[in-house]
RNA sequence: GCGGAAGUGGCGGAACGGCAGACGCGCUAGCCUCAGGAGCUAGUUGGAGCAAUCCAGUCGGGGUUCAAAUCCCCGCUUCCGCACCA
């Protein structure tokens, strides 16, 4: 027999494949496409087993849709920028890009040694100017549309290193270096609108039929679309004429709710601490010093409390009223702490009764609580309280009804003691109340969102260039077009201190006015490195495009990507922002779709000792080590048949072991059978005795499961378990034929007489190489070449499947009586459903448990399967 | 709190309303072997029985159906996401 040593298969095929350029293509718009993704790496310098099941994931995908005639597009490439390479910079004095650049090829070589089929001639890096010009031209397009702004923007700041901080690096409200509380600081940004888009974005999310559901609600909730209304509540005494809502500019507190139906119950206005009103209010107040400190207090809490949890909600009187535009009455101004600046207005009407949050404001301070919407399912109950005529407590105020609350309901309902609008109900009264507030002029209906504008600026050295100059007298300016890509300035130290490191670095600062020629400065912040990823799956369709970021012809034959995987946790902002800017290319002109990505799978990730896989944790399973012991293929095939490619899965040594004893056992029938079926082709024809037959239909049967259970429902460890068993049946097949099993040596006298035995073996071991050649391709090209076949198998053909052949000549019929299988007949196929109940009628099994009973019903359900009703 | 997903042998997991536990790991017995942590064969949900077979069984409780792991309602548990979004 033939040696099975994998370490050496790996490194021939592999070989084999590169000087070959097996997995390189080109577009061809006579062939059917397929675009195969994963979700490219961040270079880390070494990836383990739970980032290799993502490629070997696609990888499957895209061996077996090469096979199924397709032109597969399979790229991978790096997200090379970000703050891990610029840290190592600061603490090690390593140059960022030579880091980075050392990690893509280390981590590449672990990618060809696991056999992942990717097209490298189309490899990108982020980090190279090649590509990032490309980031700058897209920003370019933005600025012209009006899509990229700039507005003032808080940042984290670290008092002691005197550098601006990331957010993955505040540590529980401190500096990841020096332990410092951080400060925030506000700082000119660059934005992008994808607000724009909120509406678009969130109605698209109902075309995305082949994404995971979970995602999709998560991006639903994500952008957070809100119906409501925003109302003027006017400031009272600050202006007369502003009572009936003409209010002079600036004494007017603009608020926005979902709840226009509870605004007879608003009993207060609350003010984020940061609203412009607040500083004006300070202004005027008695005391402003006291006022400055009570708001400064909640500025600065704020921020750091939240990481820790809920905070206790507080806040403090403004001492001025407002006047509620409904009922006329004046409320009290408070700022409270629990209100968001960043959301709706800044400001609030708190209506107790019906909010839980206001409800325990109220309560906390003493403020007043009136109930106007009485549920439907308690209506009477309360309606009934309410007429015994409890006097109001003092707490509750004017107007309160003696009804005892011991909490706020946000049911919807009937409305009571709201004027005019008493007794009408939700949500036709909503429509009628902002209807009116319009009238009036007090108010509009409005659509809010919780998605925001996409802050880009990072002050940090290992991102793009944002291409803007400022000049005195011109202004803001993009870089002119012909001017790109602004190149990253080589940088010999990293301090770590700081504004933007671009900053200090005059070379690159200083410049020229694009328009008048006089200096100007050069924009020293960074692109957020999600810009990279927002569209590299289009490069990829055209990596080496010098003037445009892809051909507009080669990503209208490439793209959208059929199949994309990756970690859900880019569920949310890597995906929502690859939609965002493929409709902005699209509105530029460039695609004509507007959704890159068709199937979506995200993979589950890889345990060991019940955690997630990191270095700090010392759980890390590195792929090298078990391609040493056991080759790639093992490791591939283990990780696909572990479980199904959505679920984590614990990592298991005995797992991998049981893989790699399987593949053994391919190797070794397909070798004791090499010399007997090999060479030789043509149909499967001929008069087959049963045990020919059954190989046959087992074969059959399991081309028509593993072929959907890859190319439908992406249930890869299925497909292996269904190869699993024609490979069990491959080896029954063998005992019964005078070569033996694998593991007797063949007598020379062994001869196979009949011609028909050799055509079904040569069928089911053909068929078998070919399809577990996804799962592991080293393996199945040596097979292959072996069983004497030419041309390699990277574009063989999957095997074709035959009904007719995968019939089942006897079935086996099971019979319930009173839903329990009594008996089980084995049946030629094809008995009608008459002649089905009459042979289940008449078996002993079932007339023991139908004796003494009437046959109620009898029928036939699909199966086939005999139910009867007997009682 | 809101939203989502999921609960099946000792374990990973199968089962597009129709035979629960495919396939594998582990375990048990036998064969082969100088030996085996290799290979082969058989067994492996629990309970009763020499056995044929019978009873129970897919988180718990109801329901729909000839038929439910699967669909519906109530509850429990776990995991994940969002978390004062007005």
């Amino acid at each position: 027999m033939a040696d099975y040593k994998p370490q050496q298969l790996d490194r021939k095929w592999q070989k084999h494949w590169r000087s070959t350029n097996a997995f390189e293509v080109e577009a061809d718009p006579s062939r059917p496409k397929f675009y195969c993704l994963e979700m490219f790496a961040y270079p880390s310098g070494h990836a383990h087993v739970g980032h290799v099941r993502n490629y070997i994931i696609g990888d499957i995908c895209a061996r077996m849709k090469r096979m199924r005639g397709y032109n597969v597009l399979h790229p991978f490439g790096w997200d090379a920028f970000g703050l891990p390479a610029e840290n190592a910079a600061i603490k090690t004095g390593t140059h960022p890009e030579t880091s980075t650049l050392d990690n893509i090829a280390h981590m590449k070589g672990q990618l060809q040694r696991l056999g992942i089929s990717y097209a490298w001639g189309r490899e990108i890096a982020t980090c190279l100017p090649e590509y990032y010009k490309f980031n700058q031209w897209i920003f370019l397009k933005m600025l012209e549309r009006g899509l990229a702004y700039r507005r003032r923007s808080s940042v984290n700041w670290c008092p002691s290193c005197q550098t601006v901080l990331a957010n993955e690096q505040v540590v529980e409200g401190a500096c990841w270096r020096c332990g410092s509380p951080v400060v925030m600081r506000d700082l000119e940004q660059w934005f992008f609108r994808i607000t724009a888009y909120a509406e678009e974005l969130l109605k698209d999310l109902d075309t995305l039929a082949a994404w995971p559901e979970k995602v999709v609600v998560m991006q639903r909730n994500w952008i957070g679309r809100s119906e409501g209304a925003r109302l003027t509540f006017p400031v009272a005494g600050a202006s007369e004429t502003s009572v009936r809502g003409a209010g002079a500019p600036g004494l007017d507190i603009a608020i926005f709710t979902t709840r226009i139906d509870t605004i007879y119950g608003a009993t207060f206005v609350l003010l984020a601490p940061e609203h412009a009103m607040v500083d004006r209010f300070a202004a005027e107040s008695p005391d402003p010093v006291a006022f400055r400190a009570r708001v400064q207090q909640f500025r600065a809490l704020d921020r750091g409390a939240r990481l820790t949890g809920a905070i206790e909600k507080e806040g403090f009187d403004t001492g001025r009223k407002a006047v509620n535009p409904f009922t006329g009455k004046e409320v009290p101004i408070w700022v409270a702490n629990f209100v968001l600046a960043e959301y709706g207005t800044g400001a609030i009407m708190a209506v107790p009764a019906h909010d839980q949050r206001d409800y325990e404001f109220a309560r906390k301070y003493g403020l007043p609580i009136k109930i106007v919407v009485v549920p439907r399912s308690a209506a009477s109950a309360i309606e009934a309280e309410r007429g015994v005529g409890v006097p109001a407590k003092p707490d509750r105020g004017e107007g309160a009804p003696g009804v005892e609350i011991s909490e706020a309901t946000s049911d919807y309902g009937r409305l009571v003691d709201s004027a005019e609008y008493s007794g009408q109900e939700a949500p036709g009264v909503i429509t009628r109340m902002i209807a009116d507030a319009e009238k009036r002029g007090i108010g509009t209906g409005e659509v809010q969102w919780r998605l925001k504008d996409w802050g880009i600026s990072r002050q940090r050295y290992w991102g793009t260039p944002i291409p803007v100059v400022y000049c005195d007298k011109d202004g803001v300016q993009g870089v002119p077009y012909d001017q790109l890509p602004v190149e990253l300035p080589k940088i010999a130290t990293f301090s770590g201190r700081g504004d933007s490191p671009l900053a200090q670095v005059p070379e690159f600062v200083n410049t020229q006015c694009p328009t008048c020629g006089g200096p100007a400065r050069r924009e020293t912040d960074t692109m957020d490195t999600f810009v990279d990823s927002s569209w590299y799956f289009l490069r990829f369709t055209d990596p080496g495009n010098s003037v445009l970021p892809f051909d507009p012809k080669a990503a209208a034959y490439w793209m959208p990507v059929d199949f994309y995987s990756g970690g859900v946790e880019h569920a949310i902002l890597h995906l929502l922002y690859s939609r965002f800017f493929t409709r902005v290319l699209r509105d530029v002109g460039l695609v004509t779709w507007a959704e890159p990505f068709t199937r979506l799978l995200t993979q589950g990730m890889v345990l060991k000792n019940g955690d997630v896989m990191s270095k700090s944790k010392g759980n890390v399973v590195d792929p090298d080590d078990m391609l040493q012991k056991y080759g790639a293929d093992a490791l591939r095939l283990y990780v696909m048949f572990v479980a199904p490619p959505e679920k984590e899965v614990e990592w298991s040594d005995a797992g991998l072991e049981g893989s790699f004893r399987f593949l053994f056992r391919v190797w070794r029938i397909v070798d004791h059978w090499a010399a007997a079926v090999g060479g030789s082709s043509g149909p499967a024809s001929g008069t087959f005795n049963d045990g020919e037959r059954a190989l046959r239909r087992k074969t059959h049967d399991t081309i028509r499961r593993a072929t959907v259970d890859i190319e439908e429902r992406m249930h890869l460890n299925t497909a292996v378990s269904s190869l699993m068993e024609l490979v069990n049946q491959i080896y029954a097949f063998s005992e019964t034929t005078p070569l033996g099993p694998p593991t007797r040596a063949v007598q020379p006298s062994a001869r196979i007489e009949r011609p028909e035995t050799v055509v079904v073996m040569r069928e089911a071991i053909d068929a078998l190489v070919v399809m577990i050649s996804p799962f592991a391709p080293h393996t199945a090209e040596e097979l292959w070449e072996m069983l004497g076949h030419k041309g390699g198998l990277t574009r063989a053909a999957w095997p074709a499947f035959d009904a007719e052949v995968a019939k089942a000549e006897e079935v086996v019929v099971p019979v319930q009586v009173n839903g329990k299988v009594r008996a089980r007949l084995t049946v030629p196929a094809g008995l009608s459903d008459d002649q089905l109940c009459e042979r289940a009628l008449a078996d002993p099994a079932v007339q023991v448990h139908t004796a003494g009973k009437t046959i109620r019903k009898v029928l036939v359900a699909k199966g086939p399967l005999v139910s009867i009703v007997a009682g």
